[in-house]
DNA sequence: TCAAAAGTGTTGGGGGTACACCCATGC
DNA sequence: GCATGGGTGTACCCCCAACACTTTTGA
């Protein structure tokens, strides 16, 4: 039969996913990175991974190891990159990687067992060679986060609830790759109808953030009432 | 280790493929589906789909399932859409679905050993229910299109190489879901540089076609190197 | 006092959208 | 002759890009 010429599926195959975790400190937009204790890759920098169990869902399971790392369930955003073909071949048979990414609030929650296992952030632009085909994960992800950014308000997911528009303006041009003039982009901003000025300054310097420059908050529950409407953010 | 919680891994899992094939007749965006066979899904129409061995490379599967239903190995684009988990669950065991989608030009090739296998062209906009997730697949892979459609000339790999600006405005159409001022879609592909007017007018009518109206093509090699100088396609 | 970031308006040009009529061809 | 699609120009508006100086704060 065309369709499914071979008569059996070949059951041979293990699946492991790996998480490209994106996260903003106010001024840098950083990847979560892990260091191998193992050879061939001893000393070099890899991403997050885990083995899927042949009946866990791909999703649930990216979920899962989300939650370990991070002890709360719900990034601001999760999805699925592809499957990675290419990936190192375990002595006992094919493993695919699919590979998934996440945005987070770094504000959000507070490194635990991380150490133990030589985890750290990795400032976007200066990703090394990493062990297996993981730069290849790494690039495809920043180029959906680049899509996500510049059609869905997603940028803010990665930014505490109350930021700056100096802090919003890093990430945007960290994560498209290009400057924006300052008076253009707050004018953009403020179009969109989608930025609550909270009447309240910094009192302290996050990173990225002057003291005593205006805080804003997205208005969530007004995009969602918008979308319904047929409005698609467009930056 | 929290990367890899697993010991090992579950090698008991089988990779299929399923391929949305995009075609174009001039007027029509299209599908190409099969019909079932075997229970439980007797009757219904699926993607043309195959298992892929343990040690297959992805793509490649995927290139060859094309070549089998086409006879040529070039698809004017293939890509991989993403797995699929939710698939039917075979008796021996879990089987993964890594989706790809392809265009091709249905001037191009001649049905061959179609019938035998009942596959048809469903249009775009009236795919009925599929047998197992692959409306899902189909979906994913339509909002797949429109981006790229939007921000690549694919489009031009779905038409024949002699189109009329009316063949390519349906295309657009349709593809984008929605419609465009005639005058306006002209300015627009002109603008871009990169239609060649063949100073020939249509002899006959092909589909979506009028006879007498001027013929097009599309100035490949220009776009290669106004890529290379940084040029981006957007419609 | 110096450095770094916040904050603030105007102008010009380009691109998008809206809009209507005549012509060529097939049936 | 009638229906279908081909082909053509103008006007307006909005959005984007370019551009510079003053103020606040921390060090």
């Amino acid at each position: 039969m065309l369709q499914y010429p071979q008569e059996e599926p070949d059951f041979g195959v293990a699946l492991s996913t790996s998480l490209v975790l994106f996260g903003f400190d106010g001024s840098d937009l950083q990847v979560l990175l892990a260091k191998s204790k193992r050879a061939p890759y001893e000393g070099a920098l890899f991403l997050p991974s885990r083995y899927i169990a042949a009946d866990d869902d791909l999703m649930l399971s990216a979920r899962k190891m989300f939650k370990q790392l991070f002890g709360y369930e719900d990034p601001a955003m999760i999805e699925q990159l592809q499957a990675f073909g290419k990936v190192f071949r375990h002595p006992g048979g094919r493993v695919i990687n699919v590979a998934h990414y996440a945005l987070v609030r770094k504000s959000d929650f507070q490194a635990s067992n991380w150490d133990e296992n030589d985890m750290q952030w990795i400032p976007f632009s200066e990703v090394p060679d990493l062990a297996f085909d993981h730069n290849e994960i790494v690039q495809y992800a920043k180029e959906r986060l680049k899509r996500r950014v510049k059609r869905r308000p997603v940028g803010f997911g990665l930014l505490p609830d109350k930021f700056t528009l100096g802090q919003l303006q890093n990430l945007y041009e960290i994560a498209l790759g290009k400057t924006f003039d300052k008076r253009n982009f707050r004018k953009k901003l403020f179009k969109t109808t989608l930025l609550i000025d909270l009447d309240q300054k910094a009192d302290g310097r996050a990173a990225g953030q002057h003291k005593g420059s205006q805080l804003f908050s997205f208005n969530k529950e007004k995009y969602q009432k918008m979308k319904i409407q047929g409005y698609d953010f467009v930056f």
